[in-house]
RNA sequence: GGGAUCGUAGUUCAGCUUGGUUAGAACGCCGGCCUGUCAAGCCGGAGGUCGCCGGUUCGAUCCCGGUCGGUCCCGCCA
């Protein structure tokens, strides 16, 4: 090319008139007003008004008349402060332009699909397809250099920790637990397969084993998984792993990282001690494991007074072992019509299979509408007094089996909580939610599954119930959650040989298979294991909460559909009968 | 695996409820006019297999069934 930059195009101003610059990039506007003509040059440190004018140079101007958007051109001209009452208060350029005298077009571009100045103009769908497109965005560019800076932000926090970052493989072993595995085949190794990582989990315990005390990734881990508006088949994480700690200091360590990469990117003091909740408290007080707690409104116990009731739903769940719980809205009744009820219970029916959405409004002091003739005066005064119920609350009652009981009052409470606006716009609240239980009873299988995974260390406190009542240990894991996601998990790892026997002993695996899939890590652990532990962090997650995004494909450069495929290369796709010949695979139909 | 929802010019949408002559608007595109705009303006033009397949009907963008694709959710995600 002739002309190249000797600036870009977000940073010239009334410092820079009568200087000789050249600019490159696309044109994001062209405004031909006949004679003189208006071109908004863009990069992606911001736009500069370039200005021909037939007055000045015809042939230029001519030129220039030919020119479309998102042609990319380079030229060559002078500063110059725009004249008085044409100055452009909304751009950090608008104080000036650039006056032409030298014009290189590097390549034209056909008809858009959508207008990169909006990214609304275009349905999703579309926008991935043509993503490079959408990648110049004004809105993804900065969600780009927000991750950008938070890579750099996490590195250089690590590393004033004494952290050493290490590349894993990327092709290993399956391990058919948890998470199914993206599968690679090896050409060399005729039938057998590569998995991609669900994470590096094993490689960082090795590594500790190995003296490396300190370790973090940034990497991409593969779940083959079904897909949701935060979650991505690939993403990326910041995985860390540290020896000769407990809980303690791994929290302490992940409380410092996210602290710093808020400050760094937003300037936001984060509290310098997070909040901790126990997984218990979490599922009773907000119906889930990863508590919004940007507001109130916590589910409250409602069996008691339920109990005292004529209302036959209640019971019949309490005696077949379910739950009753509710929700109090303050001060809203007013604004919810039977429709609108009938709406919410509508959306909770289908969604998450409740029978039915019970509620009484508060007219003065007394119980009105929804379920109220089953509350008599005594019970409905006791309710009043105890929850301290005002003029125009409303209370909602959710009743079922424990656990649908506490998911769709927790759904229901976020749902009131966005129709109420009661979260604050730019409010971060962090904690750590705690004592997860160690194992999950898996009702397909009919045994005990890792909650967490395998090499979570159970709570020291609760080793005798691992004999009596596997269900109720407490493992010694955590999550960081973060308005209500779960932006990083972790445990402290068992790292003896007779531990780990016992915790597969737990999930009903036998020695024999113990050994098959895990027998490197075991015989590992027989050479000197330190006790470790470790967190790692959702990355694109995380990411999202930094940019006030609520899609993960914000924040990922070229991201998957809810089919995980790839709109704009057409991924996954068909491979030749030779390809597959060489691996030694035959499809089947 | 299941549920909900969307699919109409290049694009974003309207029209469909109650089937019927020529399927509209805006932006973009093309042409013309226009010398200070920054959502530039004015005039004109081109542009449609109403996602696809089937059914009902004299007749389907519209009703019904299926299918494909997008999105959201449940299950799943150690």
């Amino acid at each position: 090319m002739r002309l190249k930059r000797t600036v870009t195009c977000g940073q010239l101003t009334g410092e820079n008139v009568n200087q000789e610059v050249i600019l490159n990039g696309w044109i994001a506007k062209n405004r031909d007003h006949g004679g003189v003509i208006f071109l908004d040059l863009r990069d992606r440190y911001g736009k500069t008004q370039v200005t021909f004018n037939p007055d000045i140079d015809a042939d230029m101007a001519a030129r220039a008349k030919r020119l479309g958007m998102e042609d990319v051109i380079a030229i060559k001209g002078t500063v110059q402060a725009r004249p008085e009452g044409n100055v452009n208060s909304n751009m950090p350029t608008g104080g000036i332009e650039v006056i032409v005298s030298d014009l290189e077009v590097l390549n034209e571009a056909q008809p858009l699909p959508f207008l990169v100045s909006d990214r609304e103009s275009g349905s999703e769908d579309l926008r991935l397809e043509y993503r490079y497109l959408e990648l110049r965005t004004e809105e993804l560019q900065r969600f780009m250099a927000l991750r950008s800076k938070t890579y750099q932000s996490a590195r250089s926090r690590l590393n004033e920790e004494g952290f050493m970052e290490f590349e894993t493989p990327v092709l290993m072993k399956s391990t058919p637990e948890g998470a199914r595995d993206y599968l690679v085949p090896s050409r060399i190794h005729k039938g057998r397969f590569y998995a991609l990582p669900q994470s590096p989990q094993t490689y960082k315990q090795l590594l500790m084993i190995s003296g490396y005390d300190k370790y973090f990734q940034i990497v991409k881990c593969f779940r083959d998984e079904d897909l949701r508006a935060d979650r991505q088949p690939e993403f990326t994480q910041i995985d860390i792993e540290m020896s000769f700690v407990d809980q303690d200091d791994v929290l302490s360590l992940a409380t410092r990282l996210t602290r710093g990469m808020f400050k760094d990117i937003l300037d936001y003091d984060l509290p310098e001690t997070f909040p901790t909740m126990e997984y218990k408290d979490a599922m009773e007080t907000y119906g889930s494991d990863k508590p919004d707690i940007r507001f109130e409104m916590p589910l409250v116990e409602f069996a008691q007074y339920a109990e005292k009731t004529d209302f036959g739903v209640f019971k019949d769940n309490l005696a077949a072992g379910g739950r009753v719980k509710a929700l109090v809205l303050k001060n809203a009744a007013d604004k919810y019509s039977r429709k609108i009820v009938d709406g919410l219970t509508e959306w909770l029916r289908t969604y998450y299979g409740l029978k039915g959405l019970a509620f009484v409004k508060l007219d003065q002091s007394a119980f009105s509408a929804g379920i109220s003739k089953f509350f008599s005066p005594e019970l409905q005064s006791e309710i009043i007094g105890d929850l301290k119920l005002e003029h125009n609350d409303m209370l909602f009652f959710v009743s079922d089996n424990e656990a649908k009981t506490l998911q769709a009052l927790g759904a229901l409470r976020l749902e009131l909580a966005k129709r109420e606006n009661l979260i604050q716009p730019g409010v971060v609240k962090p904690l750590f939610v705690l004592d997860f239980p160690l194992l999950d009873w898996d009702e397909d299988s009919k045994r005990y599954i890792a909650m967490h995974h395998p090499f979570t260390s159970p709570n020291p406190e609760d080793a005798a119930l691992m004999d009596t009542d596997p269900g109720n240990v407490r493992a010694r894991a955590y999550d960081l959650v973060i308005n209500g996601y779960e932006v990083a998990g972790g445990s402290i790892r068992i790292h003896t040989r007779e531990m780990q026997s016992r915790m597969f002993e737990l999930i009903g695996m036998d020695e024999e298979e113990a050994q098959a899939r895990f027998g490197f890590l075991l015989k590992a652990f027989k050479f000197g294991a330190p006790p470790h532990g470790g967190i790692a962090f959702g990355f694109d997650r995380l990411i999202m909460i930094l940019a006030g995004t609520e899609n993960i494909r914000d924040v990922i450069a070229f991201p998957k559909t809810t089919s995980a495929s790839s709109l704009m290369d057409e991924a996954p796709s068909n491979v030749d009968e030779q390809q597959l010949r060489e691996l030694h695979i035959k499809l089947v139909e």
